[in-house]
DNA sequence: TTGTAAGCGTTATCAC
DNA sequence: GTGATAACGCTTACAA
């Protein structure tokens, strides 16, 4: 080829046959061909090295075979994860995945959300990062099916896969009480989404259960990255009552727990129990004093994807079906209550600064 | 719109005009048009909520707004850096990205680009997993700009965003030097790709300029997981003459080496220093022994793509320019040589295993 | 079993 | 300044 695009014309004409029969040697269908025709067209298409177009596929069918994927941020292992099951189950499929990065905003998830519906991608697989129904509502309009993925939307009918949150928050704490632990400091994220609320939710229900009184001063709210969990720490550990142990969001928050605590001169978990929803640390081995809830994001996006896949080939309506991946406990290290005495000597030492 | 596909046309008849009008007016040229009706246009645009076609118009310009990128694999932060770069310069260009997840694999690689080019994609990026030629090939056959990333490809003629592997490779190695080491141990991938050949290749010109003689012994091969630095590490510490210093290929690597050493009782960086190549970690304040260089992934993403959007607005031939990126040292903690008398310990210990 | 041809929604080259 | 119209490469209903 130099300057004229291979066709199927191309390939037709070399093999004898219509362009027609070569269609339907690529695609296995419709209608049945000769094997010996058959033979002639792939040998045909071999020698020129032809590619099908499948733009042109995509036009005459008025629907491509891309999905769209919009995560908030693929820096975060979390999103990243979640992209590699999607596009595993994607290939599988002969789907190609348009990613699409709203870096948390929501005029940026809405740009793409038109983006996809110019490319008629086949369905769309989206992590929300808010409330906001005027996505959703676009893709509605434009009959294009898509699976929420890790947060539901209120007041937007669509599946959704998420994991159980209300369970990560229970378990974590459960096992907390357990050993003891009666001021259960929580870090929770300052924006309400389905996730974060719901493993609040397991995380009282725990309490309650084990006759445990809620106290909202051991609820302190932040972001999920590493400062935020530090600053989370000194900010739990200077109130009248300070924790004995501490929940964060996720391994990165924890670990900026674990550094304040250090740093206050506490050790962990002998005098804090630290505990983690959602493992994104990459080391097996360097944090042992860490409980976490494993979270699983690449198995969230192999379940979203097979979904969407087959919304988009039953093309049935979208109704909300709430799926919830399951998790597990990974207990670490078990600590019981520390005594109280070194939290008292942080605390007095934080308030002379 | 309700079953019938929203076009053109159905703008143009709502606004009294002929579709050619309408497209020029999306398209902001090539000919001018009058503002009442562009007025008239854009009203019943945005009346009927149209999206214009992408699909309909790369097959018409036979390219479409698609950059392919292919990288390794995603759940590696490394990668998925580059990605995040390349996304947003895409994005601010009315690009969009189809991802492209090789595994490491070569058959993989090929199947992607086989795919991007049934796209009509404008330009690829590419981290290659080999020195295999064929996807390159490929690539030109059907006049496909692309851009090599991180890696280059030899007997491949294309522009190449790497960094300066070298530089990266000779910095550490002479900070630890300059620390009084003698024996440095270096952990190199078991694949021969361009980056890690150029780190050693900076390892080795660093001893020599320091006349430092180079000890095949000291460098041992592996992966860059964690596991694989720990392997590392035991392995390093085993031979006669063990190194009072190890590099790592990586962060993930460097805890490895890290817990292997707390392992054996070895304190770092006190008995062992320990230094990484690139920055994987999220966690500034976790790893204070460790020394790295700083890798600039995200640039890495951005550079490339300005670059092949460039080649595929000017569809300039793509020669080979290889860009470097430059790499910063990042020393966290400066310790001198130890004692001798730890590693001997160790040494000893692993030999009654 | 195979060939012919209409049409998918654009863009661009004609006319007017 | 604007309107008609011929491609772009493919799928598939209809002929043969």
């Amino acid at each position: 080829m130099v300057g004229k695009t291979l066709t199927r014309n191309d390939v037709a004409r070399k093999a004898g046959v219509s362009p027609a029969t070569v269609s339907y040697i690529i695609n296995d269908g419709p209608r049945h061909v000769a094997d010996s025709t058959r033979e002639k067209v792939l040998q045909a298409i071999k020698e020129l090295g032809y590619q099908p177009n499948a733009v042109a596929r995509s036009l005459r069918m008025q629907k491509s075979n891309i999905i769209g994927l919009i995560i908030p941020d693929n820096k975060n292992t979390f999103f990243a994860e979640v992209a590699l099951g999607v596009e595993q189950v994607a290939f599988e499929n002969n789907f190609n995945v348009i990613m699409c990065h709203s870096a948390y905003k929501q005029e940026r998830e809405m740009a793409y959300v038109d983006m996809l519906i110019s490319h008629q991608v086949a369905g769309v697989i989206w992590i929300p990062c808010s409330q906001d129904v005027r996505a959703a509502q676009e893709l509605k309009r434009f009959h294009k099916p898509f699976v929420l993925v890790d947060r539901v939307i209120s007041n937007v009918n669509s599946p959704s896969i998420v994991v159980d949150n209300f369970q990560a928050g229970f378990q974590v704490t459960q096992h907390l009480v357990s050993l003891g632990h009666q001021k259960i400091g929580y870090i929770d994220r300052s924006v309400d989404m389905s996730n974060n609320m719901d493993r609040l939710r397991g995380y009282r229900a725990a309490l309650e259960e084990a006759n445990v009184k809620f106290d909202p001063n051991l609820v302190t709210r932040g972001g999920f990255r590493h400062e935020d969990g530090y600053a989370a720490c000194k900010r739990l550990l200077s109130i009248q009552d300070p924790p004995t142990a501490i929940i964060a969001y996720n391994d990165m928050n924890a670990i900026g727990v674990m550094d304040a605590a250090h740093e206050l001169g506490l050790r962990v978990p002998q005098d804090l129990s630290v505990a983690g929803i959602d493992n994104l640390a990459f080391s097996k081995y360097s944090f042992p004093p860490l409980t976490t809830v494993d979270i699983p994001k690449f198995e969230m996006g192999i379940a979203s994807t097979k979904l969407l896949i087959e919304l988009i080939k039953g093309d049935s309506q979208s109704e909300q079906i709430i799926t919830c991946c399951t998790v597990h406990l990974k207990v670490r290290s078990s600590t019981s209550v520390p005594s109280t005495t070194p939290i008292r000597l942080i605390k007095s030492l934080i308030e002379m600064e």
